[in-house]
DNA sequence: AGCACGCCGACT
DNA sequence: GTCGGCGTGCTC
């Protein structure tokens, strides 16, 4: 028989499959798709993907054995390695990286190396180091230490001499153990020990409890719940009977402990099984109208976007054409922004479809994940997955329709770690490799979105009615310099939101303000010498966080108390400048000291349910004013909300980026959709100092055309999206002179190659960020070129850069189609 | 990504 | 002198 080779993937950004050998006793049991454990460089144990199976040893080297083999079946499917090798070659990125994103942790094994006493060692002691005594000392009381504890014991970065010394010594042992980080969930059944399993030992039995009323009633219920005379009784989980019974824990044990019910730990999904219910949506004239007009454009095209204005029952539309989609006896994936994905559209789908749509992302815990991966590799549930950008790589089959719902939405591009891979984009790669269509959805479509169905590469539907009738918002906006020189302003506030404010309180409605987070945040300034404390490590203003007391810089988490005095000149002067959420927060409870305020951003939702709860009390009416990034942009459905403050929008319109506009646009036009879905026309005010930008006039008069045909006008002009791919090399180094010189060398070399579509090298608005210098390179070429050429001649670059000895150190990020 | 090898500065 | 920091190259 012919010795087998396996070629991997290993979770690494190491380029290249490995080749390792299989022992002749697996050889047939090793598939393409299946994980094994190889050994990975000198003791690392990693769990890696077959990708090949062959018999070409290689030729330069001595294979080594495989470790183990983990699945007797495929868990990675042939559609997912195409994707996978899609986005590796457009992303510019390793497989190993894309593994690494695509497996959810619990599929990824990693071995620890753990140093363990050797028990029969003959050392004396005294013929140690000091550091050596130590560890052994320690290990003496704690069996197992990793590298990691041995560097904290020593307080010590190299350990690895120590380490090296004892095991000589004969001291230790090394071993290096693989974690399974997937564990199913064991939950306690009760079965009829075998002795009563007859009839007539039931009835026996049943004379014997005479007595013991409680546990008599747990019996009959049992007997019942394990349809006992089907001949075949089934265990019964223990909290269900307990329940069903109505019995204390004490009364179900005192059985078990009478020997008369056994425990038995199963296994169970941790997934909820959800009830069948198949309603079906009923859709309005409108809605009916483009639901046809999409089933049509799939006729002639793969793509297709909806245009719906906010509130004009996109979802249900979606959810006619996924029962169409499952008629046919297809799948679907419903992907969202991270940030949508709440417990409201989960349930509303669960409504329709039941347990058959899977939910995946990542406020989910490890072992939910890989169940959702199990359950559809082994094809027993979830026709439906709905899914943050992740859910792309899940093992799907037999996929008919993807929605990507907030099509526009720039958190589908991923951006740390590698792979940098755009889900909307990925989304249409993966509806190729299964032939399915996707449907592409937002009430603000990206620019480039748009352009592709305006120029027929999509087909396109457009929804221009609320449903139900109600009305869009009407948009004011409050003009800050004018209020400003009148002495008018209340703080933040305009006289015409304080008083729009006043009103919707005095009826009894809710409110959202938007403060974006982007632009400044509150950072201190000394008011006598001007100086302002910048973080030790980035160079950004540190900003001020009331709830902490401190200052703390976003981009790397430094943190520092707040200076009584100005480290600078000593003066007490030091002031509160700029504003954010919590400044407005904190303005609206001065102003409105009767009012509820919350506040929704990062800082409130870190936790699990946070951000659900603040949903909750927002719909519950206990709050009445919620203040919040772009969180609140999100479709929400609040019926009761009758204004919408937007507190600046200069700040959005003067960010410095192509997409600047587009963006301010969006966010406007998004947030101003959370206003007035029911009963009364909803308001919107718009503060700013520039009340006659034209982005502001198109958010007034709802003019995403507008909006598009001034953007489409801009982008043809200056080389940009849609009409130019984009390419963003990042330089980075801790040294500012060596990312100098390497930027600028690098630049040349593209120069040479690309002539004027190289932009920079420019330092990036934030120019140091953890103690690394950044500097940037764009690379702009027209959508004609061959992306396969562009991409080949890079990676020659790169490939000459990296090996330049003195940009050796120099790390660089590529960044493909950046947002 | 880890880990070993090998070169350099600041301690005994 | 040596120990520990740190850069460099390789992993089937």
């Amino acid at each position: 028989m012919e010795t087998v080779f396996v070629d991997v993937i290993i979770p690494l950004a190491v380029p290249n499959l490995f080749t390792y050998r299989v022992q002749r006793e697996w050889a047939d049991q090793v598939q393409v798709g299946a994980r094994v454990v190889v050994q990975f460089g000198r003791n690392k144990l990693y769990s890696a993907i077959v990708r090949k199976r062959h018999h070409q040893p290689p030729a330069h080297y001595e294979a080594k054995y495989i470790h183990n083999i983990l699945d007797d079946h495929p868990i990675v499917t042939e559609e997912q390695f195409k994707l996978w090798e899609w986005i590796a070659s457009y992303y510019m990125c390793t497989i190993g990286e894309v593994m690494a994103a695509a497996l959810p942790n619990g599929l990824k094994l990693s071995s620890e190396t753990r140093i363990v006493l050797n028990e029969n060692h003959d050392v004396q002691y005294e013929m140690l180091t000091d550091r050596e005594y130590l560890i052994a000392e320690a290990l003496e009381v704690n069996n197992v230490l990793t590298l990691k504890e041995i560097s904290e014991i020593l307080d010590l970065k190299e350990v690895h001499p120590i380490v090296k010394g004892l095991l000589a010594k004969g001291v230790i042992f090394l071993e290096e153990e693989l974690k399974t980080r997937y564990k199913p969930k064991l939950v306690s059944f009760v079965a009829l020990k075998e002795a009563y399993q007859s009839e007539a030992a039931l009835n026996d039995l049943f004379n014997e409890l005479g007595n013991a009323k409680k546990q008599l009633a747990i019996l009959m219920k049992y007997v019942e719940l394990s349809q006992f005379f089907s001949g075949q009784p089934q265990p019964v989980k223990k909290v269900v009977l307990q329940k069903a019974a109505g019995a204390s824990a004490s009364s179900m044990n005192g059985l078990v402990e009478k020997g008369i019910f056994e425990l038995i730990e199963l296994e169970e999904g941790r997934l909820p099984e959800g009830d069948e219910v198949n309603e079906n949506a009923t859709l309005s004239e409108e809605q009916t109208r483009a639901h046809n007009e999409i089933n049509a454009a799939f006729e002639q095209h793969d793509v297709v976007l909806l245009h719906g204005v906010t509130g004009s029952g996109k979802t249900e539309i979606y959810i006619q054409l996924m029962h169409e989609a499952l008629a046919r006896g297809e799948r679907v994936l419903y992907l969202l922004p991270e940030i949508a994905l709440t417990t409201q559209i989960i349930t509303r789908l669960q409504k329709f479809f039941g347990d058959r749509v899977g939910v995946y992302h990542s406020k989910f815990n490890e072992n939910e994940r890989v169940e959702v991966w199990n359950n559809l590799i082994e094809n027993k549930r979830f026709e439906i997955i709905l899914g943050a950008r992740s859910a792309l790589f899940l093992p799907h089959n037999n996929l008919g329709l993807i929605i990507v719902d907030e099509e526009h939405e720039t958190t589908f591009k991923q951006f740390e770690p590698s792979p940098r891979y755009h889900a909307r984009d990925a989304a249409i790669v993966l509806a190729g490799i299964h032939q399915a269509k996707v449907l592409l959805g937002s009430a603000t479509p990206s620019v480039e979105s748009y352009y592709n169905a305006n120029q027929g590469k999509y087909g396109f539907v457009a929804l221009t009615k609320r449903y139900g009738g109600i009305h869009l918002p009407e948009v004011f906006v409050a003009d800050l310099k004018e209020d400003s020189r009148k002495k008018k302003m209340r703080n933040h506030f305009s006289e015409l939101l304080f008083l729009a404010m006043d009103e919707a309180l005095e009826n009894k409605e809710q409110i959202i303000l938007f403060q974006n987070r982007r632009g400044f945040s509150p950072f201190i300034q000394c008011e006598t010498c001007g100086w302002v404390p910048y973080c030790t490590r980035c160079d950004v203003a540190m900003n001020y966080h009331k709830y902490l007391h401190r200052l703390k810089c976003h981009y790397c988490g430094y943190e520092r108390n707040m200076p009584k005095t100005c480290d600078a000149c000593g003066a007490n002067t030091v002031k509160l400048k700029g504003f954010g959420t919590e400044k407005i927060e904190e303005d609206v409870e001065l102003l409105f000291p009767k009012a509820k305020v919350a506040r929704m951003d990062l800082d409130t939702t870190r936790s699990k349910n946070a951000y659900q709860n603040i949903i909750n009390d927002f719909q519950d009416r206990n709050i009445d004013i919620l203040v919040g990034t772009q969180m609140v942009t999100k479709g929400l459905d609040f019926d009761n909300v009758s204004l919408v403050g937007i507190l600046n929008a200069d700040q959005m319109l003067n960010f410095q980026d192509f997409r600047a506009f587009e963006r301010s646009f969006q966010l406007m036009a998004q947030v101003s959709g959370r206003a007035g879905r029911r009963k009364t026309r909803g308001k919107v005010i718009i503060q700013s100092f520039q009340p006659y930008h034209p982005i502001i006039r198109q958010v007034i008069d709802n003019n995403y055309e507008g909006m598009y045909h001034g953007q489409v006008l801009e982008r043809r002009n200056f080389k940009y999206p849609p009409f130019y791919r984009l390419i963003e090399f990042s330089v980075r180094h801790r040294d500012k002179e060596v990312v100098n010189e390497a930027a600028t060398y690098l630049g040349n070399e593209l120069r040479n190659v690309f002539k004027e579509r190289v932009l920079g090298p420019e330092f990036p608005a934030i120019a140091r960020i953890r103690n690394k210098y950044h500097k940037n390179l764009m690379l702009k070429f027209e959508r004609t070129a061959s992306i396969a050429k562009v991409k080949s001649i890079i990676q020659q670059i790169m490939l000459d850069f990296e090996q330049h000895p003195t940009f050796k150190k120099v790390h660089t990020v590529i960044d493909v189609d950046p947002v």
